[in-house]
DNA sequence: ATGAAAGCGCTAACAC
DNA sequence: GTGTTAGCGCTTTCAT
């Protein structure tokens, strides 16, 4: 591997005059043209380690997500890379499996790579910032708050489930269910809030047997979605509090032959790769890419300088409703 | 942020010793323990950067995939990422988005930060892996082969394309339909060999106009469902040369009121969250994480020291079969 | 505008 | 077993 120090001799330069052409500090156009063959010619890759360690700081964006494999923690990584390698950063993508251990560990490779920044989704509200944010690195966390006084991006989660509950209410189901992700995770219990909400306001009495916390996973939206139905009194209808949930919920209803809307379902977020008819659910979008967008946009900002006070976004989601049976 | 000299001060030794009670060599058990004990005090985070410099290496293993929203190549990645991390390694994804500059700039940041090797599905066959391997840093391919000496992990794309072709023919079809990636991909090339193979061996005629090659993703599935729906006399059945383009068959036939069986469809790879009974498309399971795994200890082979010659390891699909209708 | 030189934090010879 | 020291490749004062 070429060094700066090849690359000057080559040039006939100091390795300071190299450094200055990759930079953009000013060095006279010839000089420049010189190093910028010799570099080329030896194959000349700058050493981000170096870089790094000398600069104490890296163009490198940590992304840490609890589970790589939810399509709506996908989407929103492609949201954060598109935002950051248009302003030269890279993302290192780093899933914390829903672990504190994990997560834990990621943060700290986050400080001891001098990454730039941190975007994270939480894996619980028992996740601690305390150690990055002593760093003095910025984080933003996206999709679920955190008690920190930090920039975050989240969903209208209680609307969100307010929303979806709704238009199975106006679809004339009469026992709608919830089945969220674990209750202790603030998404899943706001989203079940807008469950109640919208069951008051239609003067509907709130049964806790159709409240289900799960896992925010297929399995999770299976096994709760088999116990709704072994009920005494099953439900009509059935509220998934996320994607995967939602597709569990359904993968049992088909083998059930229940396949919506036989039984009305409303999902919170996009079903993935869904090959059901759009009008056999109902979809409460939630702009998961976007949301990566701006948390991405926002932590550059800080890393630029920005000094305002936190700030917290909340998106608003699109409702796709299916058509009333 | 403390370093090793801060944290020798504290400990009454010299950094080389705080040095090697981090590395694991030989301390006495004093001193370590002195160590041990002023390093939490402080604090103390061993700086990753300096460590990289240094030794010209880092834990880190570069996943260099062509689309992180194919839920393909996120179950490799955990995989990937749990051989990894048990080994103490952890895992950067990058995504080329199957363009060859991205791809290239990500292989070029493997190299500036040192990471120890690299597993990547190449994004075309005109990648270029010259550079990372001019470092001497191990590769290996997995999905996709390549034309270098490298360890690989590949699918057995011909017999899987057979295999599926196969079962429709044996389920009654008659006009069976081929639908594949980029025809320039080997592996899409393969596949359709492969449903090539099951058609003669049958005896049934190949006709061109049934054999199309798209894009890997849902919407070159649909585009060219579309086209095969269109045609004067079309398919019966089709098979699909990879999970998205399966699902984006299906959303055609669904909407055309043509939801398989009515019309066969076979799929190479897993149908991702599907919602459809497992007994109406034959699936022929592509064993994603297993690929991961495979390839994460070869690399980490590699990386310890192993020198043997370049091998290929060809992983077996299991066909799961719908019912003959 | 350019060069010389110090030093980011760590590891690995090399001495003792 | 332990300390001293050089140096990984780069950036950045400070001179010139």
């Amino acid at each position: 591997m070429a060094t700066i120090y090849d690359v000057a001799q080559l040039a006939g330069v100091s390795p300071a005059t190299v450094s200055r052409v990759f930079n953009g500090t000013s060095v006279s156009s010839e000089k420049a043209e010189a190093v910028r063959a010799a570099a080329k010619q030896l194959k000349f890759v700058p050493n981000r380690t170096a870089r790094s360690l000398r600069r104490q700081s890296s163009e490198v964006i940590g992304l840490v997500i609890p589970d790589i494999e939810n399509p709506y923690f996908t989407e929103m990584a492609r949201g954060v890379e598109d935002v950051a390698s248009e302003a030269g950063y890279s993302v290192v993508l780093c899933n914390s499996d829903s672990e504190i251990e994990k997560e834990s560990t990621y943060l700290d490779i986050a400080i001891a790579e001098h990454m730039s920044g941190v975007i994270i989704a939480t894996a619980s509200d028992e996740s601690s910032l305390d150690g990055i944010l002593a760093t003095g690195r910025p984080v933003v966390a996206v999709d679920r708050d955190t008690d920190y006084e930090i920039d975050s991006v989240i969903m209208a989660n209680r609307a969100a489930g307010a929303a979806a509950t709704r238009e199975l209410i106006d679809a004339g189901y009469r026992r709608i269910a919830y089945i969220g992700g674990p209750a202790q995770i603030d998404t899943a219990a706001e989203r079940a809030d807008g469950w109640r909400d919208a069951l008051a306001e239609a003067d509907r009495a709130v049964e806790s047997d159709l409240l289900r916390f799960s896992t925010f996973r297929v399995d999770g939206g299976r096994a709760a979605m088999e116990e709704l139905l072994a009920l005494p009194e099953p439900p009509d209808a059935v509220v998934a509090g996320n994607n995967l949930i939602g597709v569990g919920a359904i993968q049992v209803l088909s083998e059930h032959d229940l396949t919506p809307p036989k039984l009305g379902v409303a999902v919170i977020g996009s079903l993935p790769f869904t090959t059901l008819s759009p009008k056999a659910v109902t979809v409460v979008r939630l702009p998961a890419r976007h949301m990566g967008v701006t948390a991405a946009r926002m932590l550059l900002e800080r890393i630029r300088g920005d000094v305002q006070p936190a700030r917290t976004i909340v998106l608003r989601n699109e409702l796709q409703a299916a058509t009333p049976r």
